[in-house]
DNA sequence: TGCCCCCCTGTTTTT
DNA sequence: CAGGGGGGCA
């Protein structure tokens, strides 16, 4: 098909004309002729394939303001992006470039998107706006409830656990295929129950849909089936975007793509930004190939290659360049620099051991420290947020202040979820999950009796007289204490505070003696998000911004003493689209990056490399790429390990090696004069 | 029948 | 380190 554009001039008033022409100098100053390209094709479809480090965050940056300052209306510019930060930060910056007005441009990411937009239309779907949003945690613990329901819990002892469940029916959503596939391809060991997973899966459907809950992958194919089947609605929605931007286009599913399709149908004019190198989502159902394919689904797109790096040292993207280079798949970019000078070799770390490696880094941190470099020009990253907890402990005995990013999330710890579940009972009574959660940690009431008061609670017109629940004396008081504080709360005039506070008195007996162990560690980190969420206004504001931009910060949170910024430990997939001044890779080990789940699989192994290829490229001028030697499972038993197989073929004229060793006595002996 | 405690195993990454 | 399963106990 040929396809040529045909440009439809506005009249825009030539007062906006002049100032374009007077910012255009500032465009040309500032970018060079391919962002420029990319900021200044406003038309049509528009792939631009950035790769790190090359401005990417600039050039669309510097595109929302020019369509600002062009006139475009600020509410008539969608920009997805992957995290709602990144949003923000980005919105922040094009204000500062242009025009004020480009900070009231509505961005965040699809899933918060189609949040705001089926509380809108949803009714067309049939949906009540008030539905809840079920986070991971959420969607399993349902699950787990649906498979009880179902009777599926005591048929013996090879059925899939929860998160494997809900892995299934996500993938099944992601990918657009039917359950019985996923199982199939996926997850063949489950092929005997296949039957009892679908059963499951409809049944989970058929619970969403009664109780008004959305997962997820509701959020995305419940915007997608608003836009299709409801064609008046779709034209409204898409007829007011005249610009789309997304940024991490690498990173979308096959859901998304079709909703940016949708979005963008009417006017046609849709810049998709992302580099192929960098996928890292495939395990979300993202597939690298939706870039690839991206000039084919919107004919006449014009394709932009941003192939200059600001960030990195010429000798940091040598080592990046050969990793790339190693993928099965390969990649048509070749970044380069013009950065002088060319900087200090990266370095390959060898410890004997984790506390090395350790030590290494907080030293290491401190010395770049007292050369000037503030603790929060620098990152630690790490493959999965375990592999930090021997160096939290060696950064907090040092005093060196901290915050961890990716890993187990605050939100998602056991007793942050208890806590949330009253605020759920109280925005939804019929939130028989939550119910479930907070009726479990009664004294003497197990799995059975929990049940039977649910039961009771999902026909019952007043859900907090408990009481009436269960014929038992047994739990008669209890009940009725939780039923009192409940319906005490429940009453509009209470502020959130005063829920809280109230929450917080009642759950505290109930935390310590559940968690006795350890509960003072729990009761802290309660405090910690109890002033994190101090700043939202309602219950139901509150639930739905946590579910869909959690507080990022992991549990274990160093507060900081002074004013210092502190240091950033990430995961490397919570590190996408940040750069630090230096960049320390720990236990870069073969199992752990790959990850031993991906050996098998020359496709997963290729996305490792591209992870490992994250990592690398978020250094400006310094690199360590460290792994110890001998690790130890379970704090003994110790065993030699191999250093990442992506890093072995690395030429040595390239990197420089580093041997940690311990300081030896006998220098000691010298330095003291006899 | 239902609850509690201990032991075991293993979750890579996130909206 | 946390959650699930199994066994023991009321």
């Amino acid at each position: 098909m040929n396809v040529k554009t045909f440009v439809i001039r506005s009249e825009a008033p030539s007062a906006a004309l002049a100032l374009v022409k007077l910012s255009l100098e500032k465009y040309q100053r500032e970018l060079n002729a391919a962002q420029l390209e990319a900021v200044t094709t406003t038309q049509g479809p528009v792939l631009v394939v950035a790769g790190a480090g090359t401005g990417k965050t600039k050039t669309l940056t510097y595109r929302a303001a020019y369509l600002v300052a062009m006139g475009v209306p600020a509410s008539e510019i969608l920009l997805l992006t992957f995290t709602r930060r990144a949003a923000q930060e980005m919105l922040r910056r094009a204000a500062t470039v242009g025009d004020a007005r480009a900070a009231d441009i509505a961005g965040g990411t699809f899933h918060a998107y189609a949040n705001r937009v089926l509380r809108q239309h949803g009714a067309a779907l049939g949906l009540g706006p008030n539905f809840t949003v079920l986070d991971q945690a959420d969607a399993e613990d349902t699950i787990d409830y649906c498979r009880t329901a179902l009777g599926l819990h005591d048929k013996g002892t090879r059925f899939p656990r929860k998160f494997v469940l809900n892995d299934m029916i996500s993938a099944a959503a992601n990918k657009q295929q039917s359950i019985e596939e996923v199982v199939l391809q996926g997850y063949p060991h489950f092929e005997h129950c296949l039957e009892d997973i679908g059963k499951l899966a409809k049944f989970y459907s058929h619970y969403k849909q009664t109780n008004n809950l959305l997962d997820y992958d509701d959020l995305l194919t419940q915007l997608q089936r608003l836009l299709l089947e409801h064609p008046a609605i779709h034209r409204r929605i898409a007829g007011g975007w005249r610009y789309v931007m997304v940024d991490e286009y690498q990173d979308t599913n096959l859901v998304q793509a079709e909703l940016t399709k949708l979005l963008s149908s009417v006017h046609g004019n849709v810049m998709a930004v992302g580099d192929d190198a960098q996928s890292i989502y495939a395990f979300r159902g993202a597939n690298y190939r939706n870039i690839l394919d991206f000039p084919q689904a919107y004919p006449g797109c014009k394709i932009i290659k941003l192939e200059e790096n600001y960030r990195s040292t010429q000798r940091i993207l040598d080592v990046t360049n050969f990793i790339i280079n190693q993928a099965q798949e390969k990649f048509s970019k070749h970044l380069y620099t013009r950065r002088e000078p060319a900087g200090e070799f990266p370095a390959l770390v060898t410890a004997p051991d984790e506390n090395m490696q350790s030590a290494f880094v907080a030293q290491r941190i401190l010395e770049l420290r007292e050369e000037g470099v503030p603790l929060h020009e620098i990152a630690v990253l790490m493959r999965n947020g375990r592999n930090s907890f021997d160096l939290e402990i060696e950064l907090q005995r040092r005093k060196i202040p901290f915050v961890k990013y990716g890993g187990q999330k605050l939100v998602e710890a056991a007793h942050i979820r208890d806590f949330l579940s009253y605020l759920k009972v109280l925005h939804n009574p019929k939130d028989l999950v939550s119910w479930n959660r907070i009726l479990l940690l009664l004294e003497g009431v197990g799995p059975r009796t929990a049940r039977g008061v649910t039961d009771w609670i999902k026909d019952a017109e007043e859900p907090y007289s408990l009481e009436r629940a269960t014929a038992s004396r047994k739990y008669v008081l209890a009940l009725r204490e939780l039923g009192e504080l409940l319906g005490r709360l429940a009453r509009p005039e209470i502020s959130l505070s005063n829920i809280t506070e109230a929450v917080l008195a009642y759950y505290l007996p109930l935390l310590r003696r559940h968690y006795f162990e350890d509960h003072p560690r729990r009761e802290a980190d309660l405090e910690n998000f109890l002033t994190i969420i101090s700043s939202s206004d309602s219950v139901e504001s509150l639930l739905s911004e946590l579910a869909l931009d959690p507080v990022d910060q992991a549990a274990t949170y160093e507060r900081l003493e002074n004013d210092e910024k502190p240091l950033v430990l990430s995961t490397i997939h919570s590190a996408k689209g940040l750069e630090w001044h230096a960049v320390f890779l720990i236990n870069a080990l073969d199992g752990i990056i790959p990850s031993s789940y991906a050996l098998g699989n020359s496709t997963e192994l290729d996305e490792e490399l591209r992870l490992l290829y994250v990592a690398l490229t978020r250094a400006q001028n310094l690199l360590y790429m460290c792994y110890p030697s001998l690790a130890s499972r379970r704090g003994y038993d110790y065993y030699l390990t191999n250093p990442s197989r992506f890093l072995k073929e690395l030429p040595g004229e390239i990197y420089e090696r580093l041997l940690l060793v311990e300081e030896p006595a006998v220098n000691l002996a010298l330095n003291e004069p006899a």
